[in-house]
DNA sequence: TATTGTTATACTCTATAACTATA
DNA sequence: TATAGTTATAGAGTATAACAATA
């Protein structure tokens, strides 16, 4: 809770309390990644006419060579089966992706790219690269280091039972 | 405690086998950013019929007594000045802010948190406090002063002139 | 002329629920 | 009955650009 009494005694937060120190961090982590994400999406967007969740797509499709399911994909992306739907629909109108029903399992379907929508994501990719070792390169080693080592603590507090990387 | 909806897997080791390591960094970020933000915004909306958006700004007014201009809103919810008004405008018509001419610069409008506003925010901060709280107990002290310390030079990166909150 | 904010417009992304086809 | 995906619908949040009022 926020105490009245705290609200003016820190001029860094509101919440700047011992007892608020984790959504203080829980601030903080919105917000830078909201920065990188407003840099990143407008680069997609002016240079490729693209986006961060279509990236993300054609990344997962990227390491997937013989394609993923519909379903696959939604748990990758973390968005639902429609909004999947939708995505797949748009990138393939656009030539970079395909479907085509799973041999195995009739209810499925499998997407995969295209050799245009390789191309495509591999000339993001060095792009956003570039860019994102700019933005990152104010951290030191050890920033890096721990930076990547708390994320993953984190992260595994949502997948307890995966293989963090 | 964490919904099922959002045990999903890793867009982060799309590029993982690769030697990229700012770009790794930056994808698990994004992934874990995202993970929470699901979760949190999810638990407003359903909770308060509130969002991320709207709590991030709501917040900035709670630390803001005398109430901030549009323009610093805008900056500090890192969106658009037409963007801000819309939210500005529905928060409004919900009864939680108030707008009012800048007696010393007519051109500028002025914001504050209503008494009701307030109280909304209050209630929505102590549950939001609570779920971050349990999302990030699996963090060491060391992992979350480490986590603090980096994504402030991170974000000092963006915005070198301003307090890094 | 420059700045502050609003209006008008359009669009992406997202979720939910009902539905179809297959298992 | 259960699962995979699609369709239909709805809505939030966002950006951009033209505009008005004031500095």
């Amino acid at each position: 809770m926020i105490s009245s009494a705290l609200r003016h005694a820190d001029p860094e937060s509101a919440l700047a309390h011992d007892d608020h120190e984790a959504l203080r961090l829980w601030l903080r982590l919105f917000t830078t990644t909201t920065m990188v994400e407003r840099v990143v999406d407008s680069t997609l967007k002016r240079e490729f006419g693209s986006s961060l969740p279509r990236f993300d797509l054609l990344a997962q499709l990227h390491r997937a060579p013989d394609g993923l399911r519909m379903g696959e994909l939604s748990e990758r992306i973390l968005v639902t089966n429609g909004n999947v739907t939708w995505l797949v629909a748009a990138l393939e109108r656009e030539g970079f992706v395909k479907r085509r029903p799973d041999a195995a399992d009739r209810r499925a379907t499998v997407v995969r790219l295209t050799a245009t929508g390789r191309r495509h994501f591999e000339s993001m990719a060095q792009a956003h690269e570039a860019l994102i070792a700019d933005l990152f390169a104010g951290l030191s080693p050890v920033e890096r280091r721990s930076l990547h080592g708390a994320l993953g603590s984190l992260k595994a507090r949502f997948r307890p039972s995966e293989d963090v990387r």
